[in-house]
DNA sequence: ACAAAATAATCAATATATTGACTATCAATA
DNA sequence: TATTGATAGTCAATATATTGATTATTTTGT
């Protein structure tokens, strides 16, 4: 074994935190690398994702933005690309005049799809040791992880 | 309650790493809001914290970037950003004139220094309601993960 | 009805992420 | 030793993230 040239000197707290953030970028790394191949980049997919989700396909901007846990402005350019590339289109709603709808196009539910089988073979990759029950215990404990700092403004 | 104007409906394994990557903005938004008030960004934070805990305060740039698990072309942003700032120095190796070393100078460790209560405290809140042992439990699970996600190039 | 506050989205400026191409240096080996 | 291959870092182009400012539209309060 190598000399070490790193440390890690990390409190519990900290370990456990810094790993949910690089488990989340090994993540992202591996799934974006899917989607690509269809022309997706990982915020991309998850605004299709919630659109698919959504009454009649569609979504307000501002309640993307809310239920992915990002800022209003960050969508104004995904959406500009994805409308672009003709994964979904934009409406303004008649009944509030500022407000823009997101609704997702046949191209882009043809996409989800396609992406669908391979996806998931990676999400089992990545879970391939913990039991349904673990599964349900680490959902729990990130859950509330995530209702903590969801008020901690 | 108002009618879902979206429904979740992700398999366990989403539901799981979805979470997790939810999770880790949440908490990088939270700590970077820690930071900003010295005048670092969450990734630079994470440098000089990797700095900090190596050999003589000091390490290759390519080092950094494989314990941080980001290609090697982001570094080199972060870290003129930082040398701009006084935070770190860079220096070539006279052994290997391929190689940068980054070195964190006494500002950038007095800073570390000033972070640290208040960057704690959001730790802890972030945690609040986990055990130890449920602390653990969740870092063995996240490391399972972790492991699954390297090796799958 | 009217002023004030809240909301929806965009924009600007900057930092970061990502892939791929590129330069320079070192290492392996035929 | 000459070629090849690996490694370290940078750069370019594009996508995304972030804060704050701005515009346009409701909503609220009085």
């Amino acid at each position: 074994m190598a000399e070490p040239i790193y440390e890690s000197d990390l409190s519990i707290n900290e370990k456990v935190l810094m790993g949910i953030v690089r488990a989340a970028e090994i993540f992202k790394r591996n799934h974006s690398a899917v989607f690509r191949n269809y022309g997706l980049s990982f915020p991309q997919y998850n605004v299709l994702r919630v659109l698919e989700a959504s009454k009649n396909s569609q979504n307000k901007m501002s309640d993307i933005s809310r239920i992915m846990l990002v800022p209003d402005a960050n969508i104004t350019g995904i959406a500009k690309r994805l409308e672009k590339e003709g994964f979904i289109i934009k409406k303004s709603d008649p009944a509030d005049e500022r407000v823009t709808i997101l609704e997702i196009t046949p191209k882009g539910k043809r996409t989800l799809k396609n992406i669908e089988n391979k996806k998931d073979e990676w999400l089992d990759l990545m879970l391939k040791n913990l039991s349904e029950i673990q599964k349900l215990e680490l959902l729990d404990k990130v859950k509330r992880i995530l209702k903590n700092g969801m008020y901690m403004k």
